[in-house]
DNA sequence: GCTATTTCTTCTACAAAGTAAGTTTATGGC
DNA sequence: GCCATAAACTTACTTTGTAGAAGAAATAGC
């Protein structure tokens, strides 16, 4: 996708990283994900996305504390940088754009 | 894109031919794209993505009159399939569920 | 202080979508 | 005929999306 565009996933994601707050990380994002999508999405498929939003820096990611849990390799968390805010604003704007006038199911509101 | 998601060029062209009903041709799509989307899309970036939705069976196409303006070669109409909406549809739903709760731009109600 | 187990991340190779920059076909008027 | 206009088509390329693993870190139990 040419210049600035945010598909599909890469939207899911940042709206799941903005409803899971702190405690989102792989593992988390790619559940909820699940969740809200009714659609299974593999863990690779979750991480290279994040990957590319990090490399674009719309996002940013931290190291967790040591596990509280069982096992475990050390999470990493994501949020949103103000630019990635500003590009999930801008994308939600022109769908809003694009709805308007049309009746669409869901669009019950 | 794996299996069976929609693009977001793909879900706006398909929400501009909705908008349009008759008169969804080519050129025009791309102009009301432009308006609703604030942005340039070339028709190369129009007519490639309104060919793989027609592959994919969820737009139909037919050819209109013989051109009644200036110049000009047939115009070529789109509209969704049965199948088209439906995909659309679930689009739409499936954004709804990941835009729940959060607050986001453009959300006003 | 090993080893199995759990939890999470990273890698790699490929498929699908998006884009740019042209080319082609068809009028109509001069 | 030649130029301008209006539309569609083509091609080569970049960016996103996906799958299916393999790789690391931590802890528990023994």
């Amino acid at each position: 996708m040419g210049r600035n565009t945010l598909g599909t996933l890469e939207q899911a994601v940042m709206m799941v990283i903005l409803a899971l707050g702190d405690g989102a990380y792989g593992v988390a994002i790619r559940d909820e994900l699940s969740r809200r999508t009714r659609r299974e999405h593999t863990l690779g498929a979750v991480y290279t996305t994040l990957d590319r939003l990090t490399a674009k820096e719309l996002l940013e990611s931290y190291l967790g504390e040591p596990t509280p849990t069982r096992g475990g390799r050390a999470k990493r968390f994501f949020k949103l940088t103000g630019e990635g805010r500003q590009a999930l604003d801008h994308a939600v704007n022109t769908r809003h754009e694009l709805e308007y006038g049309l009746d669409l199911a869901g669009k019950g509101a």
